[in-house]
DNA sequence: CTGATTGCAAATGCTTTGCATACAA
DNA sequence: TTGTATGCAAAGCATTTGCAATCAG
């Protein structure tokens, strides 16, 4: 495997040790060609299922929360009870279609005017959900 | 009380019994004069401590889901664990405040341009959340 | 070696459910 | 009376934690 190197590298750079099961993680999340929407739960699944490999779910919550920290991922703020998370890091909106939860990354929406925050405080980031329903 | 037959005729009109707990609810929810931000938890402590009432957190549970569901509240989506409710139901949008999870409600904030949603879906609602964290 | 990481199982916290009891109409 | 609502405790889930065993450097 090429990316393996990339892998480690990127790791050790942020500070996290190149372990088997984080290349593995690397490999689900940063292998497809396409960027994509998981929870927790699917990576686990994604990760016993295609790349045979069985990782601690408490292993695989601590990794998914080290990349969020380091900016390899971003969590997707829904109507839902579980945490979705993109490997799409790049600034953009998304369509939600709470009914099947499935999500669609669109262009970032822009804002007409953007409010001033209170005194003392400043904008982070905005997060600008589309909600959508089958006709 | 005079807020008492209001809230009253409100539930009937739902089809709502107008039960004790339903009524503490709707007090402890629209006598207020300015609207407010709670989780159920919020809301539960709040009845108990100020309104001298103790309601099981099943009912609060299904009294808050009736009164979303009749568009009597609303619910906030934001990167948190729990549920946030908003007795303000008026179209809105909302500063955040992660650290401190304050919300602030704030004037609608319009968008530049709507993307088209993806073919069989209508736009059911959109939700702006402009994070913030103090300086 | 030595501190970082993993994995398991237990714990936590929010929310929902089942079901017997109480209540509104 | 009769279906609705309540309350309790138990169950359900997603997530976190404690800690001993394992691993990377």
């Amino acid at each position: 495997m090429n990316n393996l190197n990339i892998y480690k590298e990127k790791l050790r750079e942020s500070g996290l040790r190149p372990t088997r099961q984080r290349l593995k993680i690397c490999e689900a999340l940063f292998s497809p060609k396409e960027t994509f929407h998981f929870t927790i739960n699917d990576l686990s699944k994604i990760i016993e299922e295609k790349l045979d490999e069985k990782i601690s779910l408490a292993t695989v919550y601590n990794t998914v929360h080290a990349f969020k920290k380091n900016g390899y991922l971003k969590e997707i703020v829904i109507a839902t009870d579980k945490s979705y998370f993109d490997t799409n890091t790049g600034t953009h909106s998304h369509f939600f279609d709470i009914k099947n939860k499935e999500l669609i990354d669109i262009n970032q929406v822009d804002l007409k005017d953007i409010p001033n925050p209170p005194t003392g405080k400043k904008i982070k980031n905005i997060d600008v959900i589309i909600n959508v329903e089958s006709e």
